[in-house]
DNA sequence: ATCAATTAATCAATCGATTGATTATCGTAT
DNA sequence: ATACGATAATCAATCGATTGATTAATTGAT
C-alpha cells in the first residue's frame, strides 16, 4: 500500500501549509506584525507546530526567507540566459526583463505574495536578509548589470551602471510599494492588467531614453 | 503656525517630545513594532502621557501623520513657486527638486525621520493616510506633473504624466527604501553626501533623457 | 510497540490602556 | 502681593488582553 514517489508526510503538508500562510502573512502586515495564531489560523494549524517544525516565530521568517530565495535562483537557474551578445539583444533582453518584472511583482496574482515578502525584507532586513539577498537579489541585479553593458558600451561593474540599474527597478518596485497613492492620484481602484499596461509602458520608456542616453555618452 | 514665543507650557514640551520621538521610533521600526513604552522613554515622559494627551498609539500616530503633513505642506507654502514659464525654466525646476529630493529623503539627517515615517505610512496606510497623502504628497505630485508638461509639451494631468511623475519620484525613494541592498551591492558602508551625489547624477541623467524623449515625441 | 506528529492547556512576558493619587500652573478674590 | 480653589499635567501602579513559547497527553502510521 505504499506510495512510493511523491507521498507528502504529515510533516511536510504542515510545513508547506505554515510557510504557504507566514508567506502570504509576513508579507501582508509585515513580521512584528503578524502573529502565530493567525498564521497558524490560516494554515489549519495547531500553534505548537511552529516552534515544532520551525523552532519559533524567527525561525519560520527564516525558512520564508529561504524559500523565497530557493523560488527566485530557481527562476534564473532555468531561464538559462539565451545568447545576448549583441546591443541590440540586450537592450530587447532589458525590456522583456521590465515588462515581466512590472508583471510579476505589480500586477500578477501568484508572485505577489513572494513580492511582498521580499519588499519587506529589503526595506526591514532580518538576520536571514542576506540569504535572500546572495541567492535573489544580488544575481538579478548582477544579470542586469551586464545586459545594461551590453547595451549601452559602459562598464558592467561600473558605479554608474550598478546604480542606473538600481535606479530601473526602483520603478518597478515603487508602485508596488506605493501601491496606495498611486491608487488615490491615478483614481484607480486596482492594480490589474491594464494599469499594470499602463505602468509598463512607462518604465520602457524610461528604460529606452535611458539606453540612448547612456550609449550616445559612451 | 505655531509662534516660538517664550510661552511653552509644560503640556507642549511633552508633547513635543512624545511627538519627536514617536516620529524617530515609528520610523525606525514601523508602528507594530514600536511598543508605547519605548516611546515614552525616549522622551522621557511617563507612559501615561500618551495616552492623556493623544488618545492612545493610533492617536500618537495620527498626530505624527498632521505634523509631518503641516511640515510638507509648509515647506511647499513657504517655497513659492518662482516664475517658471519656458520649458528650460521647467527642466532646470525638476532638476533641482531631485537634487533636493535625493539630498532630503536619502542622505540629510535633519528631513530623514521625517522622510522615514513618510515612507512608512505610504506602504503601511493608516486611516489618517489620507490626510498626509493630500497636504504633502499630491501638491507635491501635481506641481511636478506641471513642470513636467511645461518641460515636454504633454498635458499635465494626463495619464502618462502623472505616471512618469511617480517613476521619477520612485528613483527617489527607492534609495531609501532600499537602502541594505543598495549598500551590501554598492560595497557602501553608509549613504552619506558623496554617495548621495553619485545617486544624484544618475536621477538626473535619467530625468533629463525621459524629457528629452518625451519632448521628442510631442 | 514505537516514535514522529499533533493537540489542548498553560507559561511568563509584554502589550496598550487606565486608574487614583500627587504635583504644577493659573485665575481670581482678597 | 497673598491665599485659595480649579484646572492641567504628571506619576507609580496596575489592568485585562495578547504575545511567542512550552508542556504533557494523545494520535496515527509503521
Amino acid at each position: 500500500m505504499k506510495q512510493p514517489v511523491v507521498q507528502l508526510s504529515r510533516g511536510d503538508a504542515t510545513r508547506g501549509a505554515l510557510l504557504a500562510a507566514a508567506l502570504q502573512i509576513f508579507g501582508d502586515k509585515g513580521f512584528e506584525a503578524a502573529s502565530t495564531r493567525e498564521i497558524a489560523a490560516a494554515a489549519r494549524v495547531n500553534i505548537a507546530m511552529i516552534a515544532y517544525h520551525f523552532g519559533g516565530k524567527e525561525g519560520l521568517r527564516a525558512a520564508c526567507a529561504e524559500h523565497v530565495a530557493a523560488t527566485l535562483s530557481g527562476i534564473f537557474a532555468s531561464a538559462a540566459q539565451p545568447s545576448v551578445e549583441t546591443g541590440r539583444q540586450a537592450r530587447a533582453a532589458l525590456k522583456t526583463l521590465v515588462r515581466a518584472g512590472v508583471r510579476g511583482v505589480v500586477a500578477d496574482e501568484a508572485a505577489r505574495p513572494l513580492a511582498r515578502f521580499l519588499l519587506r525584507e529589503i526595506s526591514d532586513p532580518s538576520p536571514a536578509f542576506a540569504r535572500v539577498f546572495e541567492a535573489g537579489f544580488a544575481p538579478l541585479h548582477a544579470r542586469v548589470c551586464r545586459l545594461w553593458a551590453l547595451a549601452t558600451g559602459a562598464e558592467p561593474e561600473s558605479e554608474a551602471t550598478r546604480l542606473s540599474v538600481f535606479a530601473l527597478i526602483a520603478q518597478i518596485v515603487y508602485f508596488r510599494i506605493a501601491r496606495a497613492p498611486v491608487l488615490l492620484r491615478m483614481g484607480w481602484s486596482e492594480i490589474g492588467p491594464s494599469q499594470a499596461a499602463a505602468i509598463e509602458s512607462i518604465v520602457v520608456a524610461n528604460l529606452e531614453a535611458a539606453l540612448d542616453a547612456a550609449g550616445s555618452r559612451a
